[in-house]
DNA sequence: AAGAGTTTGTGAACGTGGGAACAAACCGAG
DNA sequence: CTCGGTTTGTTCCCACGTTCACAAACTCTT
């Protein structure tokens, strides 16, 4: 049942079951009911199985789903039981945090390469990698087999990194500044926005304080 | 007009627009049709009007908006027009670099106070605040009249900074541990996890590259 | 004042996703 | 082998979100 494609909701819920497992495996748990990986991963039940219907029949009726075995059929789908060279550009703030993370080599992401332009970085030693020159991009790229690249520039750099990363050959782009990429259409850019994660649980923390206060239309004066 | 409630995918929305708006302003560009600000924020300009038509109607047929009067709005609704503290807890690699980052500030939310749980680190001054114990968060909510926290511990901690939040009146959450939080109904919580947007480039990335169909079961019909 | 040219706001069609409910499939006991 | 208990995979239906297409509303020119 998996020549079809995968809706985009499901793909973005595939992460989150396979933390669950592990998190399972780890407990030495070894079988589990929809139920109760469901319950793991904060979703109801009914969409983890239809989620997982969409990869293959990879449960037992009457008994569940054998961790491991799914684990792997999960990682499988995504592709990560085969290596993705990663490289990062901007090392500044974030770009320190994001090389120090452990979490992303320990899923099969490898960071091969820190870039910034500025010169006073260059050289520098974050996570066991020397920081290189921008310039040098194309030709890490060409080398690693480099896919995946991430911005984490400022707003003002981040279209032009971009552009230079397509260049590259680069096709899948994690953007952390804050402006709308360009990109031609089989480039895929995923956008990771902190100040709007901010705003959307202002928003919802608004109307719980105001519960009724109809002033639609008011005057246009201007706080900056 | 705007007594209803406003999409979810609209809310998500605003943030967009309203960076768009401010780079607009900065151009010191006044009016602008929705085609323009469409382009500038990434969408299709039908589903930006749609979404702006749920605030209300603040543009002028034959003319466009006004950049500055649409920008106030669209601010007034998600909350902006007010000052919103945070916390920020566990203040490692990730935490440093959300407490120096003037993306929040910029945009109403002023950080109050920065936790962790690790004595060494506590006193230490970043971004002009000094570390401060974890136990002194619900004296600190108490006193700002916080509403926001953010959590960025290691995952084991996660839930514990989570469930003490809650206790202490916080009821808006973004998480960057990679863990699904339990919070009673009236929380709000966001996820921000960057393991899982890598994960989701990759399984696109091995879409594009594998066009051959690598599951023995079915037959080899694959999109291009 | 009227018509030509724009552009918004919205109704309607379409597609995607979520959830309840249930038949199909499996296990173990007797 | 059959029956009862369990859990998956799937079907059906509804709600939400996206896009098209167009009438309504506005400006400017003549
Ligand atoms: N710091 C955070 O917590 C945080 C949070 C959310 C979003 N962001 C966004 O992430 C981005 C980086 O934030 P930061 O705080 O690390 O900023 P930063 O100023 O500390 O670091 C930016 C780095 O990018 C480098 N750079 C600038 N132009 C470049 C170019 N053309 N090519 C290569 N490198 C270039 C700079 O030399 C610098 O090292 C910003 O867009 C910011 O808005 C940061
Ligand atoms: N560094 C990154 O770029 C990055 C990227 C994605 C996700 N994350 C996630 O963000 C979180 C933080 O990452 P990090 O790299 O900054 O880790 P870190 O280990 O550098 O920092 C964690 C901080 O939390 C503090 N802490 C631990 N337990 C605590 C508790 N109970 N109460 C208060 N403070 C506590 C620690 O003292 C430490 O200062 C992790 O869950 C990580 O998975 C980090």
């Amino acid at each position: 049942m998996s020549p079809t494609r995968i809706p985009e909701a499901t793909v973005a819920r595939l992460p989150v079951y396979l933390r669950a497992l592990n998190s399972l495996l780890e407990r030495e748990i070894r079988t589990c009911s929809s139920e109760e990986l469901a319950s793991a991963a904060g979703v109801n039940s009914a969409k983890l199985r239809k989620d997982l219907s969409h990869l293959g029949s990879y449960g037992t009726r009457g008994v569940g789903y054998d961790v491991e075995y799914l684990r792997y059929q999960i990682a499988r789908e995504i592709g990560l039981t085969q290596d993705w060279p990663v490289v990062i550009v901007g090392i500044g703030n974030l770009g320190h945090a994001l090389a120090n993370y452990s979490g992303f080599s320990s899923r099969g992401f490898r960071t091969v390469a820190l870039l910034d332009a500025d010169a006073a970085r260059q050289g520098e030693l974050v996570a066991g990698l020397k920081i290189r020159p921008f310039t040098e991009l194309s030709a890490i790229v060409r080398e690693h087999g480099v896919a995946i690249g991430v911005i984490a520039t400022p707003a003002a750099a981040a279209q032009s990194v971009c552009d230079h990363m397509v260049d590259a050959g680069i096709r899948s782009v994690l953007n952390f500044a804050p402006t709308v990429l360009t990109v031609p259409p089989e480039v895929d850019v995923r956008m990771v926005d902190l100040s709007s994660e901010l705003q959307i649980l202002a928003y919802h923390e608004q109307r719980k304080s105001a519960p009724a206060s109809p002033d639609p239309t008011l005057d246009p004066e201007v706080v900056a």
